[in-house]
DNA sequence: TTGTACGCGTTATCAA
DNA sequence: TTGATAACGCGTACAA
């Protein structure tokens, strides 16, 4: 160990993180002024204020956001919890929310759900995810969880994409999206096919998103005297989407073109893109495709989709949280997002 | 507010978490025995362990750990730094890190360098990420930035995925990868050519990861008297993957087939699966297929391709900062892994 | 408007 | 081997 002197400077160099008490010090204030200042308090003299600021500024002080939070008062923290973050849609969400919560001087960390098990484990006990001053949720649906209590929520809690009637929620519309996908496809020539992405099998655990998409799709056709010639399950991993896309595109073509394909997320549009490709068709005249997220690569490769405002989407969240954590009591709120059609050569 | 009642039960539901003294008195004995066991002193009578582990488990106790960094300096908690978490490789990495770190009794905490003024924001601060007791940074090169002391890393740290000799670290030796590649790639018939992933601008925050790949791949060739026909640079992302595919097929069905490509992203080598596949060349005779990383889906579409003890590499790396925690005081200690050369049909 | 003193839940020290 | 008690850094009554 280096020698560990208890007081302020050596050689110019802070050996030791400054506390509430070195400002005070610094300031000649006490430590209660220190901590007026730090938390926005009323009762400061502006010239006072003034004085701390700058002790604080010299010393480069930041506050313990441990000692915050065990001494009652808040640690500015709050705990993302997120599905495996192997898509785009999460940096942009994570985005949204980091610059929402930053801007109120909040910091963020995030604990990914691998499996089930971490939920329990993040939310059940003594988890540095628990004892943040607000919880931000991502894309399950907990509402059951939290219906038999199996989630005991006792700080703020905000549902991102995803929705509970009892919690705060931001989330993306999409069986309007859904709807919006199905109201274009009815226009346009030929048979209409449809594929899916298979949600967990575990009921508590499980997301409503494409189920969603799902009923916006199949309700728009109805509405329009349509129905989907086939519909089709894939799984979200590039092998099974491209297995898919080959089943889907054998019927298709043996039923006769031209048709149409809703895939409900982009990774299954692009590998629809492929195989239509491959097989030597035009995209966009003997298959149309239309997709869902909008990714990155979607406008270079001409893709129709559906896009989402997920970044606002996020920031949404954050704020829906912060109203909390500064005392707002009232009942649940949801801010529903809409999707926009991208109208490109794929459809 | 509910009513705040200050002690023990209500109805039977404990209505306030419990606290060490709640422990110490529902046991009979005092705080500070209550704290040996928990840290597992030796000092603790096997009878008094067991009464004071009864109560933990009678009361649901489990202990703050705000309040444990503030008291000793430890909050059982490691923070991780990691890019953008689009790929399998992070997650798979994430496992071994939380599996060894649970075993320890350590949170952990995932902090995304969406960008790299937020390494300077996580690392800078009073943020959490940096109030944890250890650091986990993967995959940047960052050995420039401890040199310039702008990283001033007041705790452990190790790192993952990369190497600088100030630190602890775990990671692939993709030297050797890229080496196994060339000497198994220099086997096969026909010329051959090289796809690389292109690093990010900054040097600060770059990675030599696919730097090393290249430096093993061309040293087998050269130690065998070859040479590769052709280079070629792509980004990470699918679209100019299958561009690059295209780039690298169109000449190398101008100079005469087969040939051999060494992709040093498995993303890279699908996207020339794919384009082989399209243009009815036969993979594996025409055009040979050496990828890296071993993602999932290689398998099934019988990649050939270099293998990497990613779980492991995490699990070390943890186990690595787990022993500075410990209060191993040595040198920087390197953990190499090797990759390993899986041969499958594409070559 | 400001300073003092207490409490938060834990670990560490010291005496018993 | 154990129990009392002093820190740890901060928020906040309460007194001034």
């Amino acid at each position: 160990m280096e020698p560990f002197p208890r007081s302020g400077y050596a050689g110019g160099q802070i050996m030791r993180k400054p506390t509430i008490q070195d400002v005070a010090r610094q300031a000649g204030v006490g430590v209660g002024t220190v901590s007026r200042v730090l938390n926005n308090h009323v009762a400061v003299k502006g010239a006072t204020r003034e004085t701390v600021l700058k002790a604080i500024a010299d010393l480069d002080y930041t506050p313990n956001p441990h000692a915050r939070r065990i001494a009652g008062g808040k640690s500015y923290t709050i705990s993302v919890l997120l599905p495996v973050l192997t898509t785009e849609f999460y940096v942009r969400l994570l985005d949204g929310l980091e610059t929402a919560f930053q801007e109120a001087r909040y910091d963020v960390a995030i604990f990914p759900l691998l499996d089930r098990s971490r939920l329990e484990r993040y939310l059940g006990s003594h988890t540095l995810a628990y004892q943040a001053d607000g919880l931000v949720m991502a894309t399950y649906n907990l509402t059951k969880m939290f219906h038999e209590r199996r989630l005991r929520t006792q700080q703020p809690t905000v549902l991102v994409d995803a929705y509970a009637d009892s919690v705060d929620s931001s989330f993306m519309d999409n069986v309007a999206g859904g709807r919006m996908a199905g109201e274009y496809a009815v226009t346009l020539p030929g048979a209409l096919y449809a594929v899916w992405v298979e949600t967990e099998l575990d009921q508590l655990f499980t997301t409503r998103v494409f189920e969603d998409r799902r009923n916006g799709f199949l309700g728009a056709l109805q509405a329009a005297g349509r129905a989907v010639a086939a519909e089709y399950t894939s799984s979200f991993d590039s092998l099974t989407a491209r297995n898919t896309a080959c089943t889907v595109l054998d019927q298709a073509q043996a039923a006769g073109l031209p048709c149409t394909v809703f895939a409900s997320a982009d990774m299954l549009a692009g590998a629809l893109l492929d195989e239509v490709r491959l097989r030597g068709l035009q995209i966009g005249t003997d298959v149309r495709v239309i997709g869902f997220d909008d990714q990155p690569w979607a406008e270079s490769r001409g893709l129709t989709t559906l896009h989402q405002p997920v970044e606002s989407m996020g920031y949404e969240a954050a704020q829906l949280l912060l109203t909390r954590l500064n005392g707002y009591k009232g009942p649940a709120r949801a801010r529903r997002f809409e999707p926009r059609l991208v109208v490109r050569g794929s459809a």
